[in-house]
DNA sequence: TCATAAAACCTTTTT
DNA sequence: GGTTTTATGA
């Protein structure tokens, strides 16, 4: 048989076309299949998996395939059962962080931990390290919370541990000496609470492997295919990683055969350490290794590619990749400028409406937004609409306070030595146990080398009043009533004992805070999550459940078949597609964010972003953005992002330009003020390219700049009082019934005779006094 | 110790 | 605008 006829006879390569097919069978060492957005990949990754298993050439269990989130792993392994069935069972199909949770569990021991240790969030770390730096009072040397997280963060990605900082230091700085010192006692305080941070997890488990290779080659001979999804966004601890598990093993069994797809214009976690040089630097790390180009795209129409092409090609320092569809041009892209950012998203709840009403289901429809805050004004349009709605990630379940205090309790019991957890609960809900009987439990431990748990036990002798020793002690007594309950009972059988020992539900109703009643439900709701677990995971132990939660993503919260919008970070939605999307708040300062213009490589990859946000649009894109925007509570004027201009013009229909604003504005002189494609010639959307290669500053302004900053109309002082009647270019006459903000941030509240009640910044918006 | 009030920070993006 | 830290008094 040629190779040509294995293609023809194997189902699995039906449908595909030659590059996808070969990156399904093609077999050697190692394999980069660069993957444009929409080509296809996880169904080649997939089909890839499935012709491993079918041709015998590989056990489920030898299969290892890393994913971004949970829900892609979920996906992966639902497309995988459809054609498998249930041979895809002992697949390791999941996250970098979940994969090395499993295998710290079973090789904690080894390294001075035990297999019940929790896992620190961010915010956790962040606790500690608080508690740290006052504790050595880091102030005085320059340590912020922040500073130090991040920058503790940033060592471990690059697989840095205290003592080999050490070694590296200025030790003449005492500002650095300090921080090494809160590192070092950071590092303390994980061990002796048995904990990892996030970033624990991965360098844990690379210094495991490098420190034991006897252990390191037992999951060498087990992983013998390793598959990465999104590789452009690997850290350099990942990357390690992968190296340990694909390297030869000592007795000569060669290394696993590995498989990475990635899209390096798609890359956009570098400020969490990923680190672009991994995909670029493939071909040299892994000598030999075999390239698949996938370019063709089989969700977009052609507009919204062309313009996603043109966007990403003003990034200089990229391989040329053009994505092409087959499926015709479709519809132009939509562009809105509103006044305000409830102008916008009153814009794109009318819009979805009109898509809904031509069939598109709600559930394929999502807003992309750069920064959380974004959400506000659309939650209040959306809520106002009756429009069905789902943040996604927003302030998440997890990370409630409410949430966190029950689940330190659970902690509390299945890792007694987690100091952080039991400091947490001490008095929550309120049992007047104060800052200093907490601080005298904690020397108290230290002085003994025991674990704060254990000191709970030995309150008698310490000297505090009998109200508190009577509190910490009944505390004490019921973490190990409910402990005694872990082994037999279920995880919402521990949680519903405690819950009603502590009175924690009861406290909440009981204060006058009107939120609180919202917290309790909240807390009934996470009671229902462990049933619900109990139920799913008949044999899942209090920790599978704390590790479960520790790890959910934002992404990982979608429900396909909700039936609401989905309202999303550009971050959480890579890798997520739909029938229409929104793509908000287009404007300088936000997208591409203040924040990224003085980071290196930072507007580049606030392009790529921008780029992630078209690719995820089948059909419809709309681009939006605001005139003004709230900040801090003050508005500000905001001006278009430099991408609008990159997207060609014969591309973007604009329904409402932001020059015919400043034309409408100016009430004069320029014509009357069209809606439809009023752009045509206009500068907006002809590609001039070329942004960041721009001279420091000589040609400061371009052709738009010009035209708008210097367009905009501006009333001057403009005096209004309540009483006043003003006329609005769009809402016609109205009354103002209050002026608030002072100077140029002055806001006319007006009660329009025909459009209602709305916010107007005096100094821009276009109004007159009659 | 705790409740309320004033004040100070804040916003990138997240496993 | 909203959260979180600090000040103040009961």
């Amino acid at each position: 048989m040629t190779q040509l006829d294995i293609f023809d006879a194997d189902p699995l390569l039906e449908g595909l076309n030659p590059q996808q097919a070969e990156a399904v069978s093609y077999r050697g060492q190692a394999l980069l299949i660069v993957a444009g957005a929409g080509s296809g990949k996880t169904r080649v990754l997939t089909h890839r998996i499935a012709s491993l298993i079918r041709s015998r050439e590989a056990w489920p269990s030898q299969v290892l395939a890393i994913t971004f989130t949970n829900k892609a792993a979920a996906e992966m392994r639902e497309r995988a059962e459809q054609i498998l069935g249930a041979a895809t069972e002992g697949m390791w199909i999941s996250t970098f962080h979940s994969s090395c949770v499993r295998i710290l569990r079973r090789e904690a021991e080894n390294f001075g931990f035990t297999s019940s240790f929790t896992i620190y969030d961010s915010h956790d770390s962040r606790t500690l390290i608080k508690r740290i730096i006052k504790d050595l009072d880091g102030e005085s040397y320059g340590c912020t919370v922040s500073g130090v997280a991040n920058k503790i963060s940033r060592l471990k990605n690059e697989l840095a541990d205290v003592d080999s900082y050490a070694r590296n230091i200025n030790p003449n700085d005492p500002n650095e000496v300090k921080f090494l010192e809160v590192f070092r006692e950071y590092t303390r305080s994980l061990q002796s609470a048995n904990a990892f941070d996030f970033d624990d997890l991965l360098a844990q488990t690379v210094f495991l492997f490098r420190a034991f290779p006897h252990v390191a080659d037992v999951y060498r001979k087990k992983f013998r295919h390793i598959m990465v999804d999104e590789y452009q966004d690997t850290n350099h601890a990942q990357y390690a990683l992968i190296h340990e598990l694909t390297r030869e093993c000592a007795d000569g069994t060669p290394g696993a055969s590995l498989t990475v797809v990635g899209d390096s214009d798609q890359s956009i976690y570098s400020f969490r350490g990923a680190d672009i040089r991994n995909i670029a630097e493939f071909e040299r790390d892994f000598p030999g290794a075999k390239v698949i180009l996938l370019e063709q795209n089989y969700r977009s129409t052609q507009n919204i590619l062309s313009a996603a092409n043109a966007v990403i090609s003003n990034n200089f320092d990229r391989k040329a990749k053009n994505l092409w569809s087959a499926s015709g041009d479709g519809a132009k892209l939509v562009g809105f400028t509103g006044y305000s950012a409830h102008d916008e998203a009153q814009f794109i709840v009318d819009e979805i409406s009109a898509l809904h009403s031509q069939g598109v289901g709600y559930n394929s429809i999502a807003v992309f937004y750069r920064t959380n805050a974004q959400t506000r004004a659309l939650e209040e349009i959306f809520i106002r609409s009756a429009l069905p709605y789902r943040l996604v990630g927003g302030t998440k379940f997890y990370e409630r306070a409410e949430i966190k205090d029950v689940i330190c309790y659970l902690i509390s019991i299945a890792n007694p030595a987690d100091a952080l957890a039991v400091r947490r609960i001490l008095n929550t809900p309120r049992r007047g146990i104060g800052p200093a009987t907490e601080a005298a439990l904690q020397l108290f431990a230290d002085q003994n080398k025991v674990s704060v748990r254990e000191a709970l036990r030995h309150v008698d002798g310490l000297g505090f009043g009998p109200k508190v020793t009577g509190a910490i002690n009944s505390l004490s007594k019921l973490l190990d009533e409910a402990a005694a309950m872990v082994d037999s009972g279920k995880v919402s059988d521990v949680l519903a004992h405690l819950l009603e020992k502590t009175g924690y539900i009861d406290a909440l109703r009981a204060t006058r805070d009107p939120q609180d009643e919202a917290r309790a439900e909240n807390v009934e709701e996470l009671l229902a999550v462990t049933r619900e677990y109990d139920k799913n995971n008949a044999d899942g132990t209090l920790i599978d459940f704390l590790t479960e939660v520790s790890l959910v993503a934002a992404a990982d919260e979608l429900d396909d078949a909700s039936g609401t919008v989905s309202l999303m970070t550009l971050h959480t939605a890579k890798g997520l597609e739909y029938d229409a999307v929104f793509l908000t708040g287009v404007e300088e300062e936000l997208l591409p964010h203040r924040m990224s213009a003085g980071e290196p490589g930072g507007p580049a990859e606030e392009r790529r972003l921008f780029y992630v946000g078209i690719t995820r649009a089948r059909k419809h894109l709309y681009l939006t953005l605001a005139m003004s925007r709230a900040m801090f509570g003050q508005t500000n004027v905001a001006l278009p992002s430099r991408y609008l201009q990159e997207i060609p013009s014969e591309l973007l229909d604009w329904r409402q330009s932001p020059e015919d604003l400043q034309r409408s504005s100016l009430g004069s002189g320029y014509g009357s003020r069209s809606l439809g494609s009023s752009s045509s010639g206009s500068g907006w959307g002809s590609s001039s390219g070329g942004w960041d290669s721009l001279p420091p500053s000589p040609r400061p302004k371009t052709e738009w700049a010009n035209r708008v900053t210097n367009q905009i109309r501006d009333n001057g002082d403009l005096e209004l009082h309540a009483g006043d009647r003003i006329r609005h270019v769009d809402f016609g006459d109205g009354t103002v019934t209050d002026v608030t903000g002072v100077d140029t941030k002055r806001v006319a509240h007006v009660r329009f005779d025909t459009a209602g009640a709305k916010k107007l910044l005096i100094k821009i918006a276009p109004i007159e006094k009659l």
